[in-house]
DNA sequence: ATGGTAGAGCATCTA
């Protein structure tokens, strides 16, 4: 099974290079964040045309997720599951493909250490956690990925000091990070490369930085053991950052080998 | 120089 993550900063803006991405890429499932669209513009004709059925978790203006697949689509679950009230902001999808259980997930950025929306975060990720009991077991097939908004170690941001005190590299997100591991997920792309730093997902559009290679890795595939076991291979599709109207985020893919059926 | 760009939608808000 090969599966990306990408954070597309609207589907409408980013649609045609969608299209050429999946034609290139050829993912059986794309997990897509920020499409910025209701659900009733959700393209789902121009995906279907090249062989993706889609669910779309959106409200409009911003946040909005999705699910493209080639493998089926079922149990699809709006937000959360834990119980909890509905998320005002449309940040979680989970559905089963082929024999995974995905969740994607565009977690709040948090703007600033300390403001209301931080909290908002560490919140987030609170109900993501009791989320992940309600909808899967670690002994499964579980891939949770998506812009989680989290760098994980300072070696995956291009200037930790450049950077001190603001959102996204504090331990209080760290820790929130390391407990989505603890539940019983790898990080995908870390286990591929455990001794590069400075990979990025995301590079800001101001000031030249992708060019400048000042990013962070804020985009994630974790994986349950059942498929880490079997994980061939991981990487970032810089490319996709490259040329006219990119998004601000490039794809992340993972390969995870056939299971091995006896003779 | 406290900046820069992009998207949604038409004044700002979010990232």
């Amino acid at each position: 099974m090969r599966l990306a993550t990408w954070n597309v900063n609207s589907l409408k803006a980013r649609l045609e290079r969608v299209e050429a991405w999946l034609s290139a890429a050829s993912p059986d499932v794309l997990c897509l964040q920020e499409t910025k669209m209701a659900d009733d513009a959700f393209p789902a004709l121009a995906l279907g045309a090249l062989g993706y059925e889609g669910v779309h978790h959106g409200q409009g203006r911003w946040n909005g997720v999705a699910i493209l697949s080639r493998i089926g689509i079922t149990d699809v679950v709006h937000g959360f599951a834990d119980g909890g009230p509905p998320d005002d902001e449309a940040r979680l999808l989970t559905a089963r493909c082929g024999t995974a259980v995905v969740v994607t997930a565009y977690a709040p950025n948090g703007r600033a250490v300390g403001h209301e929306q931080f909290h908002y975060k560490l919140a987030w990720f609170e109900r993501l956690a009791a989320h992940l009991d309600a909808v899967a077991d670690p002994s499964e097939e579980v891939v949770v990925c998506g812009d989680l908004n989290i760098a994980p170690e300072d070696r995956d941001v291009w200037d930790v000091e450049a950077i001190h005190g603001a959102t996204h590299i504090t331990d209080e997100e760290r820790a929130r990070f390391q407990r989505l591991l603890d539940w019983g997920l790898v990080d995908a792309f870390r286990r591929c490369y455990p001794d590069d730093d400075r990979l990025f997902t995301w590079w800001d559009y101001r000031a030249g930085n992708f060019h400048k290679h000042k990013g962070m890795r804020i985009d994630h595939v974790l994986v349950s053991e059942p498929l880490a076991e079997r994980l061939s291979w991981s990487l970032v599709d810089r490319n996709a950052r490259k040329g006219t109207g990119p998004s601000d985020h490039a794809p992340l893919l993972i390969e995870v080998e056939p299971e091995a059926v006896p003779a």
